[in-house]
DNA sequence: AATAAACTCTATAGATAAAATAGACATTCT
DNA sequence: AGAATGTCTATTTTATCTATAGAGTTTATT
């Protein structure tokens, strides 16, 4: 019932990139400080979000990191679900539902793995990195999660307002 | 977020003796058989949890395996924990409480995690064998989960009362 | 007492996956 | 041109999971 390593730093690049967003685009290296990941794991894990279009990069001098959706538009379950896999303790939801239809012996514990699946589903679905990320500019009101809503559109990355670098 | 293998052979094995319960001591080779598990890995399964004390066996000629409660006394979290460890996404409640506490840039992601694993027992915890396992002998009134009492208390294993072990 | 049927226990093999690192390449800024 | 940084593929390392092997112990049966 674990979440990998993998998708701990996955999770924990994407609070960083919240926390900044609208702030240009963010290298590797500084996530990899701040959050003390390695840094050529979290390489690869930003290149699949990237993939999966999450992130947006900027290539060369200067390049970097940013969210490619506003904060309040990404959702844990995407992380998870791209890193992870499916949130179900066993096979995936539609999986498990045609085992419940079809192996008599075992539909009961099936649909227990179903429920809690759903359970997860329902918390990781509904919790996006606002949520979770403490506000840096606090421009609102106070701190409720849950509610969804259209909004900002990330722009194509803007210029760079970020540290050196340093930090050895 | 998964179950192991070896996680869903425990829950396979612990419905088949929930089944048969009060029927004497079931051989792992039956089990194994009948569930289609590896006979082998089976057998280190049964004796973890006979150590957990979850089951009690019979040794040499006619021995077996049986539950040392009745199966509305034995929730699949017992099960889970044993064999996969906590059931939380990352750690385990006691750590992510902790972490919540101290670790200020990552607490509502830990707190999220945390809902996770309260969501999954809440679940795990309030079913057991007895709900998931079709009656044999239907002497209830109707099949309702949920609801616990103390009652049955496993007997010491009586009379053998089973299958002859053939079915190759 | 001998035999066979089972559980017990420890060791280890095999397979898979997860985590981390390396290095050559491509792009962009100055 | 040179430095900084993302891209991509390969490989290594480590850990975990799954499964099997085999010698040992206990009990029923004859």
């Amino acid at each position: 019932m674990k979440i990998s390593q993998k998708g701990l730093y996955a999770l924990q690049a994407m609070m960083m990139l919240a926390r900044r967003h609208n702030q240009g685009a963010i290298k590797i290296r500084d996530i990899a400080y701040e959050e003390d990941l390695p840094e050529k794991f979290l390489e690869l894990i930003l290149l699949e979000m990237k993939n999966a279009r999450m992130v947006e990069s900027v290539r060369g001098a200067k390049g970097g990191y940013a969210l490619r959706r506003a904060p309040s538009e990404i959702h844990l379950s995407e992380i998870i679900r791209l890193i992870d896999g499916p949130l179900a303790p066993f096979g995936d939801a539609e999986q498990l539902r045609a085992l419940i239809d079809k192996d008599h012996a075992h539909r009961a514990l099936y649909q227990v793995f179903l429920d809690v699946r759903n359970a997860a589903a329902k918390i990781l679905e509904n919790t996006t990195l606002a949520d979770i990320v403490s506000d840096p500019q606090p421009n609102k009101t106070a701190k409720r999660p849950r509610k969804k809503r259209q909004k900002e559109q990330a722009s194509i990355l803007p210029m760079v307002v970020h540290g050196t670098g340093s930090k050895a």
